[in-house]
DNA sequence: CGGACAACCTGGCGGC
DNA sequence: TGCCGCCAGGTTGTCC
């Protein structure tokens, strides 16, 4: 579900509730959703922190604690909202961790399919392992990127999907940035052009920049902490819109298979060959 | 390193 | 209506 412009949707959507709260207790339903440490100390370890930032790193929530880190992944179905003691979610059915605050109010994980994650960690890099550059920052240069583009031999969807390659980007954004970029998701990285290398790079930030301001992409499970959808799904140009037109050209936009993940593109706007 | 594939899981949807 | 197979926004590990 959530790529970078749904995570950073969510961060936002919690962050005022949560700053300068304090932890109560935590409590868990599925063993498996807590990372490390293990769930009993995870669930102690945590009482009495307070939270002092939230941020977004690559697809992982961060909850800046006075003692540690509390990193939450989304996967594919998982939910985040904060919300009264007593109030009722539409997303309570697949509770599988809550944290209880001190103003009366609870810090709940969601997660459907249990794929999610949750660590309670002291250095950031224990959860989230080695990450590459952020595409919304300035670290991420076109030229840099060309570079790098210029070293791998793979195909260049797969690798935009690598996040100790550039960060945030997953299924959606991918075929979003190649079709706005004009390249066929099959292409090796390093025969894209120059100039290919450099529209890529404006198109993901174009693609991830607009999904945040649609606060999202709701296809399925996704939503705000709020609860609503965001909207980005009815602003896509090539995924999830097979045998649709393409807005440039017309032709249908088609659905393959690339390295296991359905691809959607416009077989007359990005072709094989350099354009 | 690159690529294929299985695992981890549940639920929604289309087809019959 | 009921059942079945397929598909899903992510990541990790194994094998060739």
């Amino acid at each position: 579900m959530p790529e970078l412009p749904e995570v950073e949707t969510v961060v936002r959507g919690i962050r005022a509730q949560l700053e300068g709260r304090q932890v109560q207790a935590a409590h868990y339903t599925w063993a498996n959703t807590l990372h490390s440490p293990s769930p009993e100390q995870l669930t102690a370890r945590i009482v009495g922190q307070r939270f002092e930032r939230i941020y977004r790193r690559a697809k992982y929530i961060v909850c800046a604690l006075d003692q540690d880190l509390l990193v939450i992944h989304l996967r594919m179905t998982g939910r985040l909202y904060v919300c009264a003691n007593d109030a009722e979610n539409e997303a309570d059915r697949w509770l599988r961790f809550w944290v209880q605050l001190d103003n009366q109010q609870q810090l709940r994980f969601s997660d459907s399919r249990k794929f999610g994650r949750v660590w309670l960690v002291n250095d950031l890099t224990q959860a989230t392992g080695q990450l590459g550059v952020e595409p919304l920052s300035d670290d991420f240069d076109a030229a840099t990127f060309y570079a790098q583009l210029r070293t791998r031999p793979k195909m260049i969807k797969p690798l935009l999907l690598e996040q100790g390659f550039v960060v945030g980007i997953g299924n959606i954004y991918a075929d979003e940035a190649l079709h706005r970029a004009q390249i066929h998701p099959m292409r090796a990285a390093n025969t894209l052009t120059e100039d290919e290398a450099h529209r890529l790079h404006a198109t993901i930030r174009a693609a991830l920049t607009d999904g945040i301001a649609r606060q999202g992409a709701s296809i399925g499970w996704y939503r705000t902490a709020e609860g609503s959808k965001g909207e980005m799904q009815d602003h896509f140009f090539a995924y999830d819109r097979t045998g649709e037109p393409c807005y440039t050209c017309g032709t249908p936009i088609v659905k393959m298979w690339v390295a296991q993940r359905g691809t959607h593109y416009c077989p007359t706007c990005q072709t094989l060959e350099s354009k």
